[in-house]
RNA sequence: GCCCGGGUAGCUCAGGGGUAGAGCAGCGGAUUGAAAAUCCGCGUGUCGGUGGUUCGAUUCCGCCCCCGGGCA
């Protein structure tokens, strides 16, 4: 992976060709304030910059509150692209955000404009940069059949038509087992065959400015127990209870966002206010965990990492992102 | 004051004469197409205190303390 390597600079600018910025940190780390304000610094220094969404629940138009979009005000006069740009009855996926956040960035740099990707959806994050096995759409049917399974089924089954990579996986592993055996059944040829080729990452192609935001866990778990007491206040029952009305499959990713299942179970009735806000704030400290782990071991060593809280209130750009700013 | 029921891991609780276990939390990890998903690993704590019975007590008995509930 390239990391602030610029063959190529241009001498007028001083920035290098293709630039990337990228802010990637767990939930509630406060990302989207350093973007702003990287981008806010490169147009003030003359440049010009968008933030690009990677999220994979920001994606969903259904999903403002629940997911802490930026509003209007955290925008900063900053373009925003690729938020809410699904709706919530069409699954996102890896792949499918990484076609459009590749479009955005080529877009961005016949436009002379600097892209910021910000966001805590590892996986996005790393498909955008490596690529991923050139796998066709699932049949829809096998799919359908596949998923109805019970795990122990669905292993079984695996066990017998990709025995290979049932002994890659975990027998409880629901989500991985149905996905080996719906490609299997779905295109004749295993996920581990697939996976032997990987296709557009765009890694060598750009020059990119990482950072990640690790910080102190006392310091983002406090940041969580009072996130979802706020998207309370800021309307995220109204915002459950409109996609409720929609009907959507519970199994699509927009029903799964974190505060959906808990809000709902209090607008049914079935818990307390109580219980919703402390199985919420859980959910998200849960959540972030898994995002720190997922950052501090699926990255590089090379990218800079910011694990004082309080250098994100004054982040220094000039040091962090050597070389993006012009001058 | 009396009668019941409890006091066991940070929390909720199970267990039982040979010094103890689950879930959750927490911590660590994995992560190749719904990833805010899915999954894996990590459990020493004066078993409320104290005296007794016993080779041996957290487990049985006595007393004491604390918490619930009931009766006065």
């Amino acid at each position: 992976m390239s990391t602030k390597n610029s063959p190529d600079k241009s001498p007028q600018e001083g920035i290098p060709e293709r630039p990337v910025a990228l802010i990637a940190g767990p939930t509630a780390s406060g990302k989207s304030a350093v973007a702003v304000s990287l981008a806010q610094a490169i147009e003030k220094a003359g440049g010009k910059a968008v933030v690009i969404n990677a999220d994979s629940a920001q994606v969903y138009s259904d999903l403002s509150v629940l997911s802490a979009r930026p509003d209007e005000q955290e925008m900063g006069g900053i373009e925003h692209r690729l938020f809410g740009e699904w709706d919530g009855t069409t699954a996102c996926s890896a792949p499918r955000w990484a076609e459009r956040a590749r479009e955005e960035i080529a877009q961005c740099h016949t436009d002379g404009i600097t892209p910021i990707l910000v966001g805590g959806t590892g996986m996005y994050i790393k498909v955008l940069l490596e690529g991923i096995a050139p796998i066709p759409e699932i049949d829809e049917e096998v799919r359908e059949v596949v998923r109805a399974m019970p795990v122990e089924t669905a292993y079984a089954t695996l066990q017998i038509e990709d025995p290979e990579r049932a002994m890659q996986l975990e027998p409880g592993d629901t989500q991985r087992i149905a996905r080996a055996l719906e490609v299997k059944r779905s295109t004749g040829v295993t996920l581990g065959d697939w996976q032997l080729a990987k296709t557009g990452g765009i890694a060598e192609e750009i020059a990119l400015f990482p950072l990640l935001l690790l910080p102190d866990r006392d310091w983002l778990y406090a940041r969580c127990d009072t996130r979802f007491e706020q998207m309370l206040d800021q309307g995220a029952l109204e915002e459950v209870q409109a996609l409720l009305s929609r009907d959507i499959h519970p199994d699509l990713p927009v029903m799964r966002a974190i505060g959906v299942r808990e809000i709902s179970a209090f607008l049914r009735e079935e818990i307390s206010r109580e219980e919703m806000v402390e199985a919420g704030t859980q959910a998200t400290r849960n959540y972030a965990k898994r995002q720190f782990t997922w950052f501090r071991r699926q990255t590089s060593p090379d990218w800079p990492r910011i694990n004082d809280p309080k250098e994100l209130k004054n982040c220094d750009f000039k040091y962090h992102f050597d070389g993006l700013l012009p001058n």
